[in-house]
DNA sequence: AAAGCACCCTGTACGC
DNA sequence: TGCGTACAGGGTGCTT
């Protein structure tokens, strides 16, 4: 699953992109095309240089010149890979851009979730996202506030991107057993210290995932955009770990569901009322 | 504001 | 081997 560490390893790849032009867009799947339509979308693309690529949340933004965003949302099982010249689309192709290089921008997507925007401003897609959890602004104090002004279970709440950005399902959980809070203690319940812990788990997490550049697990076979696998699966502590040991207390790892989502946290670290 | 659910998709796992 | 079905998940939109 695509989030804030895999993302940001997918936009670093895409670096060795900027200074290329566009020179072919096909689109295979026109639902990929969130905005505007796919006639336009090729249209517009067409003839513009990558200029520079970015994140925002779990959104790549690919600046180009002389304007205009491409944005593009992996969601759950797309990925941008950089092909090169020849290279044939095949059955999970959504989109494949051709460069002035012949090297190919392929966007392949198994679950036709993922989405590309192509916007002179990219607030209209952006402009309700919360915080950067690694933004030197995001600190103990602001989470603090932002914990207390909502009364909403946790875990839910973190994968909430309006109120913090970044987190999906694995990172949530990973946080969460890190601070040894529990996934459903309420947000305005929380001690300054675990507010803290909390805020350290988080940074601490998404910082070493993208050392590790990310997580690949076998059932969303996330790679950057060199085609590369994240490393970060093998230090994973309690996501997709139901019945293993925790790696703190050898106590089992249990997987409930909270907001239609499963969770995993380990029952003796992470005690519902707190301790 | 919080929470639940349907929906969008398809590969995989599982029961029979 | 094969069929049918449940499940996974990020995000949106609707309802309670």
């Amino acid at each position: 699953m695509p989030e804030l560490p895999e993302v940001e390893t997918v936009a670093r790849d895409l670096r060795e992109l900027v200074g290329s032009r566009i020179a072919g867009v096909l689109v295979y799947w026109e639902r990929t095309i969130a905005s505007p339509g796919s006639a336009t979308f090729i249209e517009r693309l067409k003839g513009r240089q990558i200029e520079q690529v970015g994140r925002r949340g779990k959104w790549i933004l690919i600046h180009l010149s002389p304007s205009g965003y491409l944005l593009v949302h992996l969601r759950m099982s797309g990925r941008l890979l950089i092909d090169p010249p020849g290279t044939q689309p095949d059955k999970y192709t959504r989109v494949l851009l051709t460069l002035d290089d012949g090297r190919q921008l392929h966007f392949s997507d198994v679950r036709k979730f993922g989405r590309m925007v192509l916007t002179d401003d990219p607030d209209e897609v952006l402009g309700d996202l919360g915080p950067e959890p690694l933004d030197p602004d995001f600190t103990a104090d602001v989470f603090q506030d932002m914990l207390a002004s909502r009364r909403a279970r946790l875990k839910p709440l973190l994968l909430n991107q309006r109120f913090l950005v970044g987190l999906g399902n694995i990172y949530a959980d990973e946080a969460l057993w890190h601070a040894g809070i529990h996934p459903l203690r309420r947000s305005d319940t929380l001690t300054p210290e675990e507010v803290i812990r909390l805020h350290r788990a988080i940074q601490e997490v998404l910082e070493e995932a993208i050392a590790a550049e990310g997580t690949t697990l076998r059932d969303a076979q996330y790679v950057g955009a060199d085609g590369r696998e994240g490393q970060f699966a093998r230090r994973l502590a309690a996501y997709a770990k139901t019945g293993e040991e925790c790696p703190r207390c050898k106590t089992a790892i249990e997987r409930i569901v909270v907001g239609q989502r499963g969770t995993h946290f380990c029952p003796h670290c992470q005690q519902e009322l707190g301790h």
